[in-house]
DNA sequence: CCAAATTGCTTTAAGCCTAAAATGTTTTCC
DNA sequence: GGAAAACATTTTAGGCTTAAAGCAATTTGG
């Protein structure tokens, strides 16, 4: 009898015997763990070292590697976040005097947002830093590791979207 | 003479040369990708099937583990969150009926939690549901990339505690 | 051309989160 | 016993985050 079920699940597809999906679950939280302890820890360091949160540094960080700006649908596209979060963000950054923003000439819905010197200054001076503090969270893997590490985490962000873009459609 | 220096630097360890740790910031940043991919799933769906947040369902996770409750410092450490954010979230838990608070009989400083009846029972389909999710979206994952991952994943977390322990000794 | 849909952004309301200071309790140690 | 240290929790002030609703500008498709 045993025998029988199983095989009627295996084959049609069309009973759902209850799974064991322990070892995933426990996978997604040994993830999480990992990455919530080096992400507190950069948090802290941040703001011990240089006064300044970790969102905003993901922000500043964005616009380094864009020298003609970015407009904030970009920013929260590439930051994951929502819209309304990056406005806040912004808002203060551009308060502080390390981001400027301006209207598109060509669409005066889009905002587009650059580094100002002194923020380009000040985020140089801290990624400097911050590579060496993640250099440093992971000195005890080899590049064996690493390459290995890089290779599974792009398959599971792979199947994790597929997932993901199966349920909303 | 680049043989030279590079030797100096390998043998005394005293100059510090630019090195290069692009590889270890390119790792971070898709762990985090990946997480923060799986984490605004989740918290999705969560909120869309149960109209729970996620740190709701985590800290009911924790507390389904502990039949005869948890200290909120027990909490605290366990979701590596602060103790004031514990507080607030308990407070609403309690508030809508999934948990009962109270204070230790031995120690008037400590307030143990658990959950109630309706807490539990809630827990307990949403945390079902939960785990078919998370399946789903490790999916394209063989048991042998699950595995290796765990395996990379106990030595990152390792790696990384050990950087945090050292600089706050 | 113009109504409808889309797009980019902001606002709102609610909740999450942290670090640091404050409060009350218990333990330590002289 | 009693002061000092340690502990558990709460409070405070500020910032982050989201979903959803709202507003203005642009694009689309008759």
């Amino acid at each position: 009898m045993g025998d029988c079920t199983e095989m009627l699940d295996s084959e049609t597809k069309a009973v759902e015997l209850p799974e064991d999906h322990a070892e995933e679950l426990r996978l997604w939280l040994r993830l999480l763990t990992c990455t919530n302890l080096i992400e507190g820890e950069v948090r802290g360091r941040l703001r011990q070292r240089f006064d300044v949160t970790l969102p905003r540094f993901d922000l500043m960080a964005q616009l380094d590697k864009a020298p003609d700006g970015m407009t904030l649908s970009d920013v929260s596209k590439r930051m994951m976040v929502s819209n309304g979060n990056v406005t806040g963000l912004v808002e203060r950054l551009v308060e502080s005097g390390h981001l400027d923003r301006r209207t598109s000439e060509t669409d005066r819905r889009v905002q587009v947002i650059r580094l100002t010197k002194l923020g380009r200054a000040e985020f140089r001076r801290m990624a400097a830093e911050h590579e060496t503090w993640i250099a440093d969270l992971f000195a005890d893997l080899t590049p064996k590791d690493v390459r290995e590490l890089m290779r599974l985490l792009a398959k599971t962000k792979a199947s994790a979207q597929k997932s993901a873009a199966s349920r909303r459609s």
